[in-house]
Order: C-alpha cells, then sequence, then structure tokens
DNA sequence: CGGCTCATGTAAAAGCCTTTCACATGAGCT
DNA sequence: AGCTCATGTGAAAGGCTTTTACATGAGCCG
C-alpha cells in the first residue's frame, strides 16, 4: 500500500522527505559514539544522505540542533523522572530513591541527551524553550522534596523543600557526572554507582531526622514519621 | 638590567625563546573566555605571535595541550585542596567543610582548569600521568574522609571511608558543576552554591551520626564523638 | 672566530568543517 | 497544466588542524 511510497523517500528523490527528524536521529548518534564536541553538522549531513548545505534549511546552525535535542533531552528527562516518582508511591522515600536512580539511568542509556544537555556547553539561560523544559525536569525533583518535607519529622525544623531538591539533584548530578559518564565510569569503585547514590541520599535523609528503613506496604504514611532510628548503615555491615 | 634581554624576546627574533609557556598561558586565558570546546590551537598561536604550525614544536596536538593544562590543573587542585584540609586543623568537621569550599573557590577562580580537567571530555583514564595527577587530587578528599571515619560516633557501624570520600566528591562536584560555573551560577538560587554545599554536607555527616555543631577549640576531638545532637538545622531557623 | 648542528620557526598545502548564496527541483495547490 | 515555495545542490569563502620541506640562529667545539 503505502510502501511504494516510503520506498521512494527511501531511495531519496531530490527531496529528503523528513530531513529535520533524520538530522536529529543522526546527530543523536553521533553524539553518543563521539560526544557533543565531536559531533560535526556535516557528519549528520552525510548520514543523512544529503548535501553538506540541507541542514540550514532545517537549523539555524549547528547550536540549534544541539539545542534541539537537549530539548527533547529535558523533555524525554522530565518524563523520565516523572515516572520514577510516580507520585510518590509506593511510599515518598521508596519514590525519592527510584528518582535518584531514573538520574543515573537516564545518563546511561541515553548518553548523548545527557551529553547535549549538561555537558555540551550551550548557554541554557540563553534560550528561553530550552530553560523552561529544562525547569520543568527540575521540578519533578523539587515537587517530590516538597513532598518529603512535608513528612518531616514532627518536632524538628522543617527543612526547605527547595534546598532539599537542590541537595538531591547536586548529588545526583555528581554522581552521574563523575561515575556514570564517559571514561569516568571505567573507574574501579567499591560500589556500583547506583548503590553510591542510594547511601547518599539515604544518609542524607537520615541527617534530616527521616527514618530511611522502608516501611511494609499497607502501612501508614504516618509511619515515616517516627523518631529517628537507631544509627544503622545503608552501606551493609562492616566486615 | 634584564628589560633588555625580556624585551628582546618580545621583539621576537626568529625563536621565540619561551614558546611552550606562552602556549599554555594563551591557552589557558582562551579557554577561561570561551570554553575547552571554543579554545582553538590556532589562536593560542596568534596570541602567542607564532605562525600555526609552530605549536607542533611542543604539543603533538591540541588535545596534548589540553592534556598539559589538566594536568597542571589537577596539581593545583591538590594544592588547594591540601591547604583547605590543613591537615584537620583546627578540627576535622571545620577542615573538611573548608575542603569543600575550597572546591568551589577552584572552579569559581580557574575556570580554565576546572573546564580542562572536568569539562573537556578528554579520555583521563587514557593518560596516565594525568590519572595520577587527578588521583592524587583526590586522595586529599579521601584521607580527610578517613580521618572523618576514624572519628565516627562510637556504638555506630563505622562508615567506610572510601564511600564517604566518594558521597563527598561527588556532592562538591554537583553543586560546582550546576551551581558555580558557567550560566549555571546565573541560575537563581534560595542560597549561595558554597551555602548550599555547607548545608548539604552537615546535614550528611549528621546522617552518620556525627555531631555537626563546631566545638570550640580547646576542647578535645573527643568532643566529636558524643551521640548525634538533637535535630537543629543547618539551614538556619525557618521563619 | 668560523662552522656545525639541532631545536625551533615558517610557508605552503591537503583535507575537513561551517556557513552563505545563487540556482535547481518537485510537491502541492489552483 | 502551471505556479510557487519549501527544500536540496554546488560552489566558494574563510577557518582550523596537521604534515612536510625548508629557514634560522643559539650553543658549542676546535
Amino acid at each position: 500500500m503505502s510502501w511504494r511510497k516510503e520506498q521512494r523517500r527511501a531511495e531519496r528523490g531530490y527531496h529528503h522527505g523528513n530531513l529535520k527528524e533524520a538530522l536529529l536521529q543522526a546527530a543523536l548518534g553521533l553524539i553518543a559514539e563521539k560526544g557533543a564536541a565531536g559531533f560535526t553538522f556535516a557528519d549528520a549531513a552525510r548520514m543523512a544522505g544529503v548535501s553538506p548545505a540541507a541542514p540550514y534549511r532545517h537549523f539555524r546552525d549547528r547550536d540549534e540542533l544541539l539545542s534541539s535535542i537537549a530539548q527533547r533531552g529535558f523533555e524525554q528527562f522530565e518524563a523520565v523522572l516523572t515516572n520514577a516518582w510516580d507520585d510518590g508511591r509506593p511510599d515518598t522515600v521508596t519514590a525519592f530513591e527510584r528518582v535518584g536512580k531514573a538520574y543515573l539511568a537516564f545518563a546511561r542509556e541515553e548518553p548523548a541527551f545527557y551529553s547535549a544537555m549538561f555537558e555540551s556547553g550551550l548557554p541554557v539561560d540563553v534560550n528561553p524553550t530550552l530553560q523552561a523544559a529544562s525547569e520543568r525536569a527540575f521540578g519533578i525533583i523539587r515537587a517530590a522534596a516538597e513532598r518529603l518535607a512535608a513528612l518531616a519529622p514532627p518536632g524538628t525544623p522543617r527543612p526547605p523543600a527547595m534546598m532539599m531538591a537542590l541537595h538531591i539533584w547536586s548529588m545526583s548530578h555528581g554522581v552521574a557526572s563523575l561515575f556514570a559518564r564517559g571514561d569516568a565510569a571505567r573507574r574501579k569503585l567499591p560500589m556500583s554507582a547506583e548503590d553510591l547514590l542510594e547511601a547518599e541520599v539515604l544518609i542524607y535523609l537520615r541527617g534530616l531526622g527521616f527514618r530511611t528503613d522502608r516501611r511494609p506496604s499497607g502501612q501508614s504514611e504516618q509511619a515515616e514519621q517516627k523518631p529517628p532510628p537507631l544509627p544503622s548503615g545503608p552501606w551493609g555491615t562492616p566486615k
């Protein structure tokens, strides 16, 4: 039925048919492979089977393509974090942990997006659309922190949610940058980046007075508000 | 006396006299200004007043120059951290905090070095010299963590020093990358990157059972081992 | 001093990239 | 069928990187 049409597209007449998308995909592959710095406009064009000038019909310049990718990246990132947060189910702390893991997973599984978003040196603050997308993604972390802050143990000063969010963000970002990307991932560690981050967040939450041992499902969220637990490590028992 | 000689150098005979150093300095300036990605071998040569081919007498290629800068950067970084740590004086927690601050200060005050070290995408693990320098710098954090771990409150499982070091590193790096560099620094925050990191580390240490209020000088280090304090925030009193 | 030699520069050229501009094509609409 | 405009092409200008053959002169030696 339509294979005819698709076929013609594939055999590329004078017009490509879907060059913009093809360029984005090509760029994603190239960035994943050679990093945001190594990626080349001309390479993407070649990969899409068009002349080096063709991409300029769809992107003002190389940076705009990069921005488009970062944009999509932030959108996917937001989606991934939203999923991981799952509105705080089954319990706030568990969901919070899952968000941290999702951060790492994204860095690992979408190196091209991650690169464009955080390692390409694009001035995010200069592009309002991009900045908005970035802020929406951070918004998930912030919302999660908000919920967590609301559960702060009674009798203790309530930690500012914004601060918690920034702390969690910096931990996740730090671990991702240092231990889950590029050659840094090859650094030999005593534990996986995931476990490292999990322990870090748990210790941090304990520092805020949260009890961080998971409560059996079915128990009420109130149970999370009991007084701080006896100190016992989230890093397993020392040998 | 010697201005004559210097003058001759400046007036550039056929030979530059100190091109290698001049190139490193030029590169440092360029990287600080335009980022590691924007820096150009040719630009550095121009700035030093030599032909574009001259730098190849001193560096195999652009990457080797970048590596040299990263190398120096790690060395300075190590020195800065060593100073900040000051062998744990006047007390371990205070000194520990100072190391975190030094991390941020370095990111801010030496953007070119920081860029070359962490944002240039150089494969650190491929250059043994560079890797060694990087590990020496991290060694300072690790040594500090070691000392801190040894002071862990009795009765609690002792946290692995290596893990603590990695945690502190990731926090510092995360805050530095997100909030103390480039346009990220322009993000409007409820507090300075320094305060953010300080609070983060203090909460973390409290999560490990440390009492994090500073003890008056003169008191013995043993005092740090008292049972965990009543929860009271390192972020000031909520309004 | 006269000459040698080698490190250090230069010029030129090849190859690649970016970006622009005039021109070609053909998809979709009338 | 004919028009028109979005989308591609080719060619060219201007940079950067890296290599190669050649030039210079600083330091050393007799």
